[in-house]
DNA sequence: ATAAAAACGGGTGATTTCACCTGTTTTACT
DNA sequence: AGTAAAACAGGTGAAATCACCCGTTTTTAT
């Protein structure tokens, strides 16, 4: 058999090595290299001596994320074999995946087994999806709706000023306390606002919050978990 | 050596498989069992004939999350010794996670040695906390400000109809377009919405928003990825 | 040094959110 | 059948957001 030769990224160190153990028992499976995010990826991979035959891109990383990764790659190599792994899975999203070209989309609940399985199928026939995504697709496309082509936008392009701002947005602060805090006037967080929602194309505080965590701007956990502990004492 | 019994919960599949590939190499480490989520671990744990010496948790889960669990198993065994692992790791919060009794804080970026280390002391000491974490919490304590007691509020307090209306507030859409696509008056719109801010503790929408993330109740990736993507044809 | 970008901020007004009040109807439970 | 909870919806008013207008000062880069 075949040995299929593998590189994989992800910005979880325990997940990728967790992964890396699981793959490394099979003898099929060579793993020529692994990175902790996007850059170090494309790096390895343009001075690998040895082109992996199937990559493995966490969806979401720091940094450069699982898509727009696929797109450096596939500018450079259009024939590689892109495999997104997604924590929060959805089949609505298969369309964006198969534009972009990516060669399979598994959730990272699945099992180890479907996995390989999936690496091999894409190894052999190019493409992995399984019937439930089939079908998904088959019903997107027979629909008549063609997916949008994903290109992402540079997730820098807020200065520093809004940045801040909107980390006191995310925190509930509104624009009299962000005011306050900064010691700046309302009119010009008022303005800031502004500049993000239109940056952005968020329609409102909802959006410029989602935009956030998405670019992973705000602090998640220690935010959340406000929402988690109620404070008996105080 | 003696060998160090384990039982781990994480509701990613690949990741609690690859977590236990990792640990299962190391020969001191035997695992007893491993769960999907909180619920199962608990009962998992009831039934085991051999209980574990360290329990490995993730702190995010769908369900019962590891900061609930903790508590309850906290409850029936006191001298339970548990590990938390956490994607977004946090310094701040790690008063909170003393409080609760936790013994060990692990981000999930972690080294697979630095995790190996850390259940070997916490097996030996009952307790891990590296040097950094130790002066954050000398810090917090010297400080004076006593960590709030943490507590999990049940997360299903809310009625099908305020996480319809929270699902579409995360959604960015206003009290009156929420009113128009329910057909309902914008007063019971705003009703919902009132009582949602109650009974979340949030503040405003960017609170709503973010409780509705720590809750898992809206679909992540789907609504993220809008702010990912720009039609290009539309 | 000069131009560009960012930060600053004032005015106005429509819309939305939020915080109170009040009540009725429907649904669920036992 | 009776109670409780949920969903419904009206009024009022203050506060905040959002969308436009306008300009000045400060910072940054070439």
């Amino acid at each position: 058999m075949e040995t299929i030769k593998l590189a994989m990224a992800d910005d979880e160190a325990l997940f990728l090595n967790g992964l890396k153990s699981i793959l490394e028992q099979e003898e099929q499976l060579n793993i020529l290299f692994t990175a902790s995010d996007g850059q170090s990826f494309l790096e390895q991979l343009k001075v690998a001596e040895q082109f992996p035959d199937v990559m493995i891109l966490d969806l979401r990383m720091k940094g450069m994320d699982g898509i727009e990764t696929t797109q450096q790659v596939k500018e450079l190599f259009p024939e590689a074999k892109i495999m997104i792994l997604s924590s929060h899975y959805r089949d609505t999203f298969l369309g964006y995946m198969l534009k972009l070209g990516v060669n399979a989309f598994l959730p990272k609940n699945s099992a180890p087994d479907q996995l390989i399985k999936a690496i091999e199928k894409v190894h052999e026939k190019g493409l992995y999806f399984d019937e439930g995504q089939m079908m998904s697709i088959h019903h997107e496309l027979s629909s008549g709706k063609k997916p949008k082509v994903p290109q992402m936008e540079q997730s820098t392009e807020l200065t520093r000023r809004e940045v801040e701002i909107l980390q006191l947005i995310c925190e509930q602060y509104t624009n009299p306390e962000i005011a306050d805090k900064l010691f700046i006037s309302v009119r010009t967080v008022d303005g800031h606002r502004t500049n993000l929602l239109q940056k952005t194309g968020a329609k409102n505080t909802a959006g410029l919050v989602l935009y956030a965590l998405y670019h992973q701007m705000i602090d998640w956990e220690e935010r959340l978990l406000k929402f988690g502990i109620s404070s008996k004492e105080d």
